[in-house]
DNA sequence: CATGAATGAGTTTTCATTCAT
DNA sequence: GATGAATGAAAACTCATTCAT
């Protein structure tokens, strides 16, 4: 399973029988589309420097209709954070899992992170910098995701150090952090 | 020295013989505290959800004050990049050529970026994120001294890998991205 | 046909059958009522002294709602020259150029130029007194129309000095002009 | 007497004995060129767009200085009106009364208005357009000025008439008026 | 459901005026 | 008197959000 294709990439489920009923005429992914676009706009420009048209008019929608699946503006980049993260996560958690031994967990990892990072530069970017300027609102939403994915990583640095094939003096936490920072930094170019 | 005492962390310089001797015009100090003012608070809020009126009563003037020094809210942004990271290059490439050794060099240079991203964790935080998200207009001029910053990173594992004892199938350029995320990942704790 | 029926009085063109087809979008003559609020509203206090929250009273619209149909403040002056000095020059040759000989042509002309300057005082107020002293970029814009309204006179005094009825020593544009300033000054009343 | 050198073409007073006491550190006539100065930004910018700064700089004062001569901005444009126009006016009535007959008045009115009007384009153009747009306040006290003005010229034509040399059918105060937008339209150029 | 024109609160920015030196 | 840095009230303009169609 490529990272490209993985659960968090998140593809309009099949739409089964086509056109279900008769009109059908809410696109059966409206809300779908519209933080796609709002991921690419955001990683494009951030949170603040986008107008809620320009997502609008990225997802070939009316203004208005944004604001029939989100709350506000705020609430776009919370859901992106909430729908993405936790796919991402549990898609971490499930790839990794199945792999016997500290190294070998951790070179998939970072397999999977530098893949996600490059295939899916701009939720990367979405997550890595609005995660931090933004208002005390979304920190309250995001950062327990984004830490949850650290806790992760750290239980997998703490297993290494028990196993003693990491070095003990550095907190697992530290070490979650670091590796974040420097795929993210790599990816960066 | 000291992180916190350098040369970046600048201080009004003494000004000799107090009111030295005519003219003494433009606040000598004032648009030092003004940027001053400025750090703190876009590391606390961001550059987009800062109001000028809010650097404005940080730095203890009145708003069109500001205008007297920068040219607009944006200028403010650009002049933090370009008086600190201008020095803070100076400093680090001072403070790591008078060492011997790469090895000895890159531990410094981590000792120094920690310190500084500890000490100075407002300016840390407005170059890393700042640097991602703004105006074509503030990347124009930001970008570049950074990555003056990062090819000075490059330069020393460049060094090591000729050494020999630095891998070689990793970009220099790869291995300071990776070292400056992986710094800046820690001290955002 | 008089004058203050004319042409330039625009009026929004009688929206044929009642809400036409489809879309109808665009609110059809917020436009216009904007425009014709500024002309009342900049003739009676001049550009720069008229607020834009005034204009937008006047018109019964709210600030904002000017910004959808103009650009700046500027903007709305630029288009005042255009959509109405186009017209009233369209009107003028058509009326003049329907009457034979020199003579009777400047007396139409005189007479419309009278009853115009009289039932569209705020028009002509607007015209010549904001001429002048504005930016730069409104007289590019307002220059060249106003110049070729005087052109169009200078024709006809051209061809009266062809027919010898009026003296040649006096270059027809300075005719042009002073009949512009005495019909301007009598109307200023 | 030429108009350029006319009465109310102000010329500090000659400085009667050099440097009359000792300091005399008041620059003898900072007033005036502060209004020489004002006349020429005002003419070539209009009022509102005229930047008291702009004043200081060109008359080569600091902008507090202004403050000491008039009460504010809308002060000195009064000053304009009051200190030239009522000079001109007297200028005007000398010149012409000295003459015989009604049309070699009205000729000499002419040749000293377009002298004027070229010599001192700058303050027709003041007197113009500021004269129309500006603020209540102005209004009050220029108007009367030019209306005093109109009416000298006025009461020439209406000894025209009286004596039967000018067309009785139009109000000598239209006449006026017509004169004075005419050598304005014709000064412009 | 969807639209997008309209709104107006909230920001940036300007600039006449003041006042400590 | 003269200065010009500092002030802050007032204006232009933006844009998230609403709501009639």
């Amino acid at each position: 399973m490529s990272v490209n294709e993985s659960a968090f990439s998140v593809a309009p489920p099949a739409k089964a029988g086509a056109r279900s009923k008769k009109k059908d005429k809410a696109s059966p992914d409206k809300r779908e589309r519209i933080l796609r676009a709002a991921i690419k706009v955001f990683a494009r420009k951030g949170f603040y420097a986008t107008r809620v048209s320009e997502i609008a008019k990225a997802a070939g929608v009316a203004d208005g209709t944004i604001y029939l699946y989100f709350k506000n503006k705020d609430d776009v980049l919370i859901r992106i954070f909430e729908d993405r993260l936790t796919k991402l996560l549990e898609f971490l958690r499930k790839e990794t899992l199945a792999i016997e031994g500290v190294e070998a967990r951790l070179r998939r990892i970072i397999e999977l992170q530098l893949g996600l990072l490059e295939g899916q530069r701009d939720l990367a970017e979405v997550i890595t910098v609005n995660l931090r300027q933004s208002s005390r609102l979304l920190k309250q939403y995001a950062a327990p995701l984004f830490n949850e994915y650290l806790e992760f990583i750290a239980s997998i640095f703490s297993e290494g150090q028990r196993e003693g094939i990491i070095r003990k003096d550095v907190h697992p936490r530290t070490l979650s952090r670091a590796l974040w920072g420097a795929l993210d930094g790599i990816a960066l170019t």
